[in-house]
DNA sequence: ACCGAAGATGCAATCACTGCAGAACTGCAC
DNA sequence: GTGCAGTTCTGCAGTGATTGCATCTTCGGT
């Protein structure tokens, strides 16, 4: 169970808060303050798919968040976070999933559960994911900024394919497969799995399936080809 | 045989020239040119190595370079293309071979081929290439800059493979081999090749081999995975 | 020597981002 | 209920990247 992992680290606070607040109840505070965070970024979505990305700027944000220009800028200090709120809160359970995954469980297993929960959590706001995926698509910098942000679970995954293989985690496997996995996911959430609307989680993962075994069989035909076998 | 792909197509010129300029003798003007280019980018690697990216500005590098701050905006539009002067070439010059590679000869072979001709090329200029990783390396921008360069080869790869699979580029198993391929030789460069200094190119090979036989051994899992057989 | 295109500059305006200091607000103890 | 201490929100000013525009030079021929 992973509680504590939410709420801190996430990737920036007004003034950064001190000492984490115990990761007890969330207290009045904290919510306020997580609803005007959630508020921007909401008004932020709108404004980015009305006018586009770059043509959007932080005070017109502000306006329509009613909150000043500074005040946005200290929730999100670059831009482009404002396009993914909940993006460090996604990977930081991630690595947490990989990291406290039961004993004989792989990678892989880890993996696909943990998608199809993300999948089945995403279905409840379709829409918005929907925008969020035209907002993004729309601007080379969300692009990039996207792929930054994935590219974060790399290391993650890395070390957990490591210990699947008994490997260190500085071997060329577990390191390409973890790359591998990464640029393939990130070509899934981009291009197969928003396809259709009607598309029920199953699936969305069959794909899915078929990444897990590009990715199992690289790592057999790489092992083929090590040095020592 | 490439040759009009190298000069054509650079990511930006100065007030966009119009027509292309026939590709013929390069020119006394546009040989000025290049040079200026050159001169900007040297100097501005080594104030981004001296200094850190973020902490140089376009009006030192200006200096730096005997030209206006205006220059150097025209030159390179974005800050970050200074760390990368000679992309597009590489990138096109890359998508060019896989797209005109012999009849008969796989993607893995026009890729092995066309890796070992750039670390034959890369080998001239070690200082260089080392200076360049290590400033690429310690600013988090420039490393999100050099993954989205490389991934503008990832549609050539996707369409090679393709051709080999005898299937549409859009089927699911050529593009996660291009994903996967060019997160793995971004890694390549990023962590693996770096390493030593006295590395043969041959030594180099070895590990871009085994990535050829991960991609490969993926393909081939995941079409035994697929819907149809 | 002259003309048209290409290249280099200067200038001004936007806009993201940041440090700082003061005002407003909240949780808590007295 | 009052006041203290810590948090948040804001306004302000400054830095720097990036861009559009007008101007001045220089290059490549005619």
């Amino acid at each position: 169970m992973i509680v504590c992992t939410l709420s801190q680290m996430s990737i920036s606070s007004p003034q950064d808060a001190g000492p984490p607040p115990a990761a007890v109840a969330p207290g009045l505070r904290a919510r306020k303050r997580e609803r005007t965070r959630r508020t921007i970024a909401r008004v932020a979505l709108e404004l980015f798919d009305r006018q586009g990305f770059h043509a959007t700027t932080l005070a017109q944000i502000a306006d329509a968040a009613e909150v000043s220009p500074r005040t946005v800028s200290a929730y999100f200090p670059a831009k482009e976070q404002l396009a993914f709120p909940d993006a460090a809160e996604t990977f930081d359970t991630l690595s947490a999933r990989l990291r406290d995954r039961p004993a004989g469980e792989r990678t892989a297993d880890a993996l696909r559960d943990y998608i199809a929960a993300w999948l089945r959590a995403q279905e409840e706001d379709e829409p918005e994911r929907r925008v969020r995926r035209r907002v993004v698509d729309a601007d080379e910098g969300l692009l990039r900024y996207e792929r930054h942000l994935m590219a974060r679970a790399q290391e993650a995954i890395a070390e957990s394919i490591a210990r699947d293989l008994g490997t260190a985690p500085d071997e060329l496997e577990p390191r390409m497969a973890a790359a591998s996995a990464v640029a393939i996911f990130e070509l899934l959430t981009r291009d197969v799995l928003p396809g259709d609307a009607g598309k029920t989680v199953d699936d969305q993962l069959r794909p899915v399936e078929r990444a897990l075994a590009f990715i199992d069989g690289g790592i057999r035909a790489c092992r083929a080809d090590a040095p020592t076998g």
